[in-house]
DNA sequence: CCACTCAGTCAACAAGTGTTCACAAAAAAG
DNA sequence: CTTTTTTGTGAACACTTGTTGACTGAGTGG
């Protein structure tokens, strides 16, 4: 009976299918379900391609999956890359860094939709990449901080753990934005705000911290 | 290919099919895939029941998934209780809280696990569900937290902000935790740890802030 | 004991699924 | 130009999906 209820796409020149069939793809997971819970066919539809055709360009949905996430990796680092070339954590700093942050967000909604979306309910084999990938980045965060002379009293280990209670912090707030509508300017704002107080919160946190006396 | 995967239960006594379906429901989340691509036929099989036994039961599997929902909440609210009624945060309050939350997560395991996946990847009216929830824990803290003297000077606003923080963090823990395998103690012995020293760097954060001194 | 409701089964359906194979057309190579 | 390779098509398959309707037996109230 339907005949067609998901807008398909016309048909894409040749040799620009690969390309079509990933951003039909992440159109339906923006818009329709999780990823392991979309079709072939269904993204073949929206890509205004026949079923077979999938397989010129990848050996299963899973392949794509992960084409998918390096993808969307690739986006995750420049963000990276671009927040951090702002030098760091002063306090003023922490301000511009979440709007650089949000505003990368913002302009690639899909990909961090899926990433997000795949964190929780992906195959093992994804979730096991992605919480590598947030792994590197705390990583680089420990570092930065470490360059810090009023951090010299803190250990590694802990420095870790700062570094893991603001990608968390930042990773939840990501995902709030991520639930709001996207016009929804004022909403982005409050996230925004909120943001950067807890950061601040925390700023104030490590300023007091004293690993020595804080051994478990 | 696949011809016989999922392990089926021998069929349920009569009037125990409603329980029956919804651990079989539970465990293909925990092991299998989100609940939204979950198959009624292969639930009903799991519970070792025929499809059409599951509509004397539920209409819908959207509508078996806010049962599954409320079941989970129910937990989630027993565990927040337990929580709260150890008086609290002084300082060294926060370990035990700790303790008593995880080892409440290691208990319902699967409930979780939905809660987080559902979180995620449910569809809009799940995560809404979902995120209310989350939003009344947050207020509740929040409201626990007026209660101390020397948090006085923090306005309301900021006491959201910082119970904010606090679930956040949380909720990262625990779906690290939920990763882990069952049987790895010392992964989780770690997360627990890792968890008391954010929450206890948060608490040295909070003394530090002066509400009238932060404002955006 | 009868009647009746509730909770389960069985057979069937239309529709959607992944995957195959042989074919066509377009692009690249010679 | 002709040949070859690459890329997309069409028809067909075996199978799973949600949902239907008529049926059956167990448990309950009169």
């Amino acid at each position: 009976m339907t005949k067609e209820s998901t807008s398909r796409t016309r048909k894409p020149k040749r040799g620009q299918t690969r390309e079509a069939l990933m951003t039909a793809a992440l159109e339906l997971v923006v818009k329709k379900a999780p990823f392991s819970a979309l079709s072939l066919r269904e993204v073949t539809k929206k890509a205004g391609v026949v079923p077979t055709a999938f397989y010129r360009h990848f050996s299963d949905m899973s392949a794509m999956g992960l084409t998918l996430l390096d993808e969307s990796f690739r986006t995750l680092r420049q963000m990276m890359r671009q927040v951090r070339q702002q030098e760091l954590p002063d306090e003023r700093m922490l301000r511009s860094s979440m709007e650089t942050y949000f505003t990368y967000v913002r302009n690639n909604r899909a990909h961090f939709l899926f990433v997000s979306k795949e964190l929780a309910s992906g195959t093992p084999t994804m979730r096991n990449a992605i919480r590598r990938e947030i792994r590197m980045f705390t990583n680089e965060l420990a570092m930065d901080m470490a360059r810090f002379p009023f951090l010299d009293h803190v250990n590694a280990e802990d420095l870790q753990m700062m570094a893991g209670l603001v990608v968390n912090n930042v990773t939840a707030l990501t995902q709030e934005m991520l639930e709001l509508d996207e016009t929804d300017e004022t909403g982005q704002q409050e996230v925004l705000i909120t943001a950067e107080k807890q950061l601040r919160l925390i700023y104030f946190g490590v300023g007091m911290w004293r690993s020595d006396q804080n051994r478990s």
